[in-house]
DNA sequence: TTTGTACATTGCAATATTACGATGAATGTT
DNA sequence: AACATTCATCGTAATATTGCAATGTACAAA
């Protein structure tokens, strides 16, 4: 059906699977690479650097934004955008504490 | 279009994509997670585990096997599926490249 | 005020995802 | 052989995502 059944699960996960989703398109990938190395945070040069309109990319900003990962900031007629580093750290312990669990014994089940 | 042009990103930005977008289901962490936790890789449980119909389990196990990052074999008439840990290492590492690029300098752009 | 620039939002069309019943394939049990 | 069990696959309905043109909003310059 499309819907989500998130009742069925717990917040960890509702929020590993929210988290996993913002990067789950390479356009936003892109755009936080891009933020991440240019740490001017540029907005009008992602319409530029990746090829696609602008309505498209203003749409991936707002799906990272709204999860957290980036902010932006009004700076005159233009839009200047960030990593929230905060945030990230957050994301990045959550995802540590999922691939720490790995019991690295020769475990092969399998 | 629901399309995404996967040509206009680097191989990088497109695996990484993939992997998330394996992720950002949260009755797919939840299996992984139940597979970390019970090294004993089954896969029946999985249906009275989560509240899913068995169909269903068995379309999500499918894409987490597609991506790689968990395998199964047959075992009689049941099948086991477990983590396969060699993808598990090569994604914890691609995500950690990804995550450590933050400059924990006081970056305050926005 | 008019014009231009930079983004956001809206409204669509195309495609993808999620979920499940029904059915199929393989194996084990009686 | 006849039946049950376990899982995969197919078909389908409901919903979500992706992409963009068009339009709206806010600000700055002329």
């Amino acid at each position: 059906m499309g819907v989500t059944k998130k009742n069925l699960f717990d917040n960890v996960q509702n929020e590993l699977a929210t988290v996993s989703k913002a990067f789950a398109h390479p356009a936003r990938v892109a755009i936080v690479q891009h933020l991440l190395k240019t740490n001017a945070c540029i907005n009008g040069d992602l319409v530029a650097e990746l090829g696609l309109a602008q309505a498209t990319i203003s749409q991936h900003l707002r799906e990272l934004k709204d999860v957290g990962i980036i902010q932006g900031s009004i700076e005159g007629t233009s839009v200047s955008y960030c990593i929230n580093p905060l945030r990230w750290e957050e994301i990045r312990n959550m995802l540590n504490q999922l691939f720490d669990q790995l019991p690295s014994s020769g475990d092969n089940c399998c």
